[in-house]
DNA sequence: CATCTTGTTACGTT
DNA sequence: AAACGTAACAAGAT
């Protein structure tokens, strides 16, 4: 499920460990989701250091914890996280617990396709740093954005929105729903948009991105009626605008869904 | 039992 | 070198 709302709502849900002291730590060390991290090492640094600050770029979270740790979580496919009161026992996909005197910080994932990085070191990890400005800020510009899918021209410009050094956090339904309010077809080459629909797609991509912020970075609700979001999910669904049925094909590997007589 | 999945990446080809 | 399409990853839901 994680796009770049929810991340920012999973992101909250370790809040009520700010501050506090790690006392334990158990991980489920073998599995992919700790590839490449010295889990030994994570053992052995965690318990005694403080959960700072956290942080969350497109699909990135960072979590930065006293004595110089910090620790990257991408959430995949079905990546979770929370807290609960201690005493815990971790179940079959709780992968990663952070255990403090009052709560436990889990990281659970049944599909493993999410990733746990660990850093030790005065600044953030440079795989941080270099990630691209968030589409909300001031560097995201129809220029940029422009120049990003010139890069990417033969491709449909779905699979485009997909990319995330272009639209950090975009994913599945974001994509469809900025592609359906920009008025822009799926297929449509990324390089072969007029001046006109790029500064709808720029301006539809912002306004989505704040939009489902507001709606779910909080509390996890739906997006407001109106939105495509609500007609997506099964065969049979209705353009919010016209009625008529939504078309659904694979495009960029993914299902993709678009009202016809909107999008050309 | 078959098919689907809101994400990413390795790999082969162009 | 860069762009692009596809398979693979793993497990649960339908």
């Amino acid at each position: 499920m994680p796009e770049l709302a929810e991340v920012e709502y999973y992101r909250n849900r370790w809040n009520p460990g700010l501050g506090g002291k790690i006392v334990g730590i158990t991980m489920h060390d073998t599995k992919r989701i700790f590839r490449g991290v010295d889990v030994l090492q994570m053992r052995t640094l965690f318990p005694g250091s403080v959960l700072l600050e956290s942080w969350a770029r497109g699909k990135q979270m960072l979590f930065h914890f006293s004595r110089n740790l910090w620790l990257g979580i991408h959430l995949g496919m079905t990546g979770k996280l929370r807290s609960e009161r201690v005493p815990f026992e971790p179940g079959r996909h709780d992968h990663l617990v952070l255990y403090q005197k009052e709560c436990a910080l889990i990281f659970s994932d049944p599909r493993l396709f999410g990733r746990i990085q660990f850093h030790q070191g005065d600044s953030e990890p440079a795989w941080w740093t270099k990630l691209p400005p968030s589409l909300l800020s001031a560097s995201f510009t129809l220029a940029t954005m422009t120049d990003f899918l010139k890069r990417h021209s033969q491709l449909p410009i779905k699979a485009s929105l997909l990319l995330q050094n272009g639209f950090p956090g975009v994913g599945n339904w974001m994509a469809d729903e900025i592609l359906w309010r920009a008025k822009i077809n799926p297929r449509q080459k990324s390089g072969r948009l007029d001046s006109d629909s790029l500064k709808r797609l720029w301006k539809m991509s912002r306004f989505v991105c704040r939009a489902a912020l507001h709606h779910i970075g909080d509390k996890m609700s739906d997006p407001p009626e109106g939105w495509l979001f609500h007609e997506r999910w099964q065969a049979g669904g209705l353009c919010p605008i016209h009625r008529v049925a939504l078309e659904r094909e694979t495009i960029g590997g993914r299902t993709t869904v678009w009202c016809s007589r909107c999008q050309h």
